[in-house]
DNA sequence: AATTCTTGCTTCATCGATTGAGCAAAGTTG
DNA sequence: CAACTTTGCTCAATCGATGAAGCAAGAATT
């Protein structure tokens, strides 16, 4: 505070001479462990002192590069548009410094090339850990670390060569597909098949989330129509497009939808919207993900909402337990109760 | 990739040996200038491919503490709860890495004591420059950083000590309250005073909205009730409760709403819906920030999209003028074509 | 009084990458 | 062919914090 213009940032050694000792006291008294290296607390006391009005900050590089761990801990993460991910990333954060680490998250827009150069970033950082959350391509990330001798999990989505905290996306989406079939049946009178919308085909979650909404067909005897399963990917703007040409070629669209995620579903209901249908109260929607507005849209959407507490707990019990072995573990989503329509 | 297990990672050392070369040659090759310390091409080829084969990782640590500049820029973001900062966090990941820049993003809830702790860390960890976002106390940050010699901005919520980068809250929200008296006007046959709800009365960017708002009335010749004026907190609870307490006492709620915030407006629809008014189509809305499923909502709520990019712009326009003095820079919002009802 | 133990420090090597200085060999010039 | 320049490297100090090893002075023990 004294110092207006600070050219050089205040360091152990400057803090030596103003305390008349050697750095290696004041770094002993700063990093905390000045009783075991019998320190007087006279000194002690004089050395936080001083490094207090110098307003004395470490240099974490300096530190770590001597240290043997680093206390970093990385995660990547796809995007942060929707409350899912958003969740993650602040529930993440604030387990991470509860067990005494330093949460760096960097953001990846789905993108394989963005994931492994993160990647690289992060272990030039000397993380200790890197989750990998809804990773294009998990296995690269996973084969990066283990070269440089770093843990590695993936979340979100499923890799074979490290451990997974996932979804319960099958369960999860035959009860979803169970719950629009039933509505369905309840608002038409009659149950139909329904239709499918977003996510990729080639990712490990849609194509768990289509096999239970196969099977929730199949438990009620309704037949899946191919042309109804429309993994277009996740934008807005192709799951509007995919529905547009839907639309045109073949039968009727079907009134009842699983949407397989929330920002599918946005483009979804531009579409219902667009096409004049936002009134039409026989539209029967349910939804592989959560966001508080949706509860509101008034269309007696149903909704599941992955369990982030839950996920988080079993990736730091991992973490933990140092369990390296390319297990998947599958946590129950939340269903909330039904909606009225 | 060969090895299966490596306890130590592998350093420049290592590959000098194996290249039969010196350290500082791996160096000059791997950090790309070697053209200007005159090594061979013939060398820099072999040492890549030997750094390649081992899947060489730079230690960052090393490299930050012998290097002048860190080239990493940290900000601190309150919540990812929301689009408007979500969109910041994506963007300046996107706009700092553009740049040779390396991002480090901290979540601080609103608490002004976990803003201090983040502040601290980063300046441990050498950031260059410090992006305070809705800050509740971004003085105290500013104060931080200038006392270790490095830069800071603030974003989204003005400070008094550093340059500041915001929406222009008092045109916003002036344009936004008069579009919802229109729109109560057309509705409802008259114009009637509107409530206010969410926000800090405390922070400047309620104020100045609440300014805009008491403007708009102005200049409609409406007049405000001091008692509509419900700045609650952001959180979706505190705005229900703020609305269920002015609903028991006094006159009547008035049918016209001005939202200061998507994550307010969650409550605040909790609240119509608990109530019974979700399908009051005599009920008017309009919101000071953007999501995407409000415009489904289908209640023709208006929203002001705070310009996320034209801001991050600014910033990063005053990162590299380098400029210090606390200016405050207003970028107009967003203000949607008008939502049909 | 001589020995051992304890206290309270300091010294110095180290972590891995960077870079100014320096040096030998090859190439060029007068 | 001597003097100078250029090329292509190596050496060694350095960044700031850490901690094992060591050392001097005083306290306790025999």
């Amino acid at each position: 505070m004294n110092q207006v213009k600070q050219t050089k940032r205040t360091t152990i050694y400057d803090l030596a001479e103003l305390a008349g000792t050697s750095a290696s006291a004041v770094s002993a008294v700063l990093n905390g462990n000045w009783k075991k290296r019998r320190i007087s607390s006279q000194l002690a006391e004089k050395i936080m002192r001083i490094a207090e009005e110098q307003g004395y900050a470490l240099n974490m590089q300096a530190s770590l590069l001597r240290r043997e761990k680093s206390h970093i801990i990385g995660m990547i993460v796809p995007k942060y548009d929707n409350r899912y991910f958003g969740s993650i990333v602040e529930l993440f954060e604030d387990m991470a410094r509860a067990r005494g680490l330093f949460p760096i998250i960097t953001c990846t827009r789905r993108d394989p090339q963005l994931e492994v150069e993160a990647a690289r970033t992060m272990l030039s950082y000397q993380v200790e850990c890197l989750i990998a959350t809804g990773a294009t391509d998990p296995d690269r990330i996973t084969e990066m670390c283990a070269a440089a001798g770093v843990r590695s999990l993936n979340l979100d989505l499923p890799g074979a060569l490290a451990p997974s905290v996932i979804s319960d996306n099958f369960a999860g989406a035959r009860e979803l597909t169970r719950r629009i079939l039933k509505n369905s049946e309840q608002r038409l009178g009659k149950m139909e098949p329904l239709l499918f919308i977003g996510g990729r085909g080639s990712d490990h979650n849609t194509a768990e989330r289509i096999r239970g909404f196969r099977g929730a067909h199949a438990d009620l005897g309704v037949a899946v129509h191919e042309e109804n399963i429309l993994a277009c990917g996740y934008a807005p703007e192709k799951a509007e497009k995919a529905l547009d040409e839907r639309a045109l070629g073949g039968n009727a669209l079907p009134k009842g939808m699983f949407v397989n995620s929330t920002i599918s579903l946005e483009g979804v209901m531009r579409w219902i919207r667009r096409s004049g249908h936002l009134d039409d109260r026989s539209l029967v929607l349910g939804c592989f993900d959560w966001d508080p507005f949706v509860t509101l849209l008034g269309n007696g959407i149903e909704m599941v909402r992955q369990d982030v507490p839950g996920m988080l707990n079993k990736v730091f019990e991992l973490i933990e337990s140092g369990a390296n072995k390319p297990v998947v573990i599958q946590v129950p989503p939340l269903i909330p109760e039904a909606q009225e329509a």
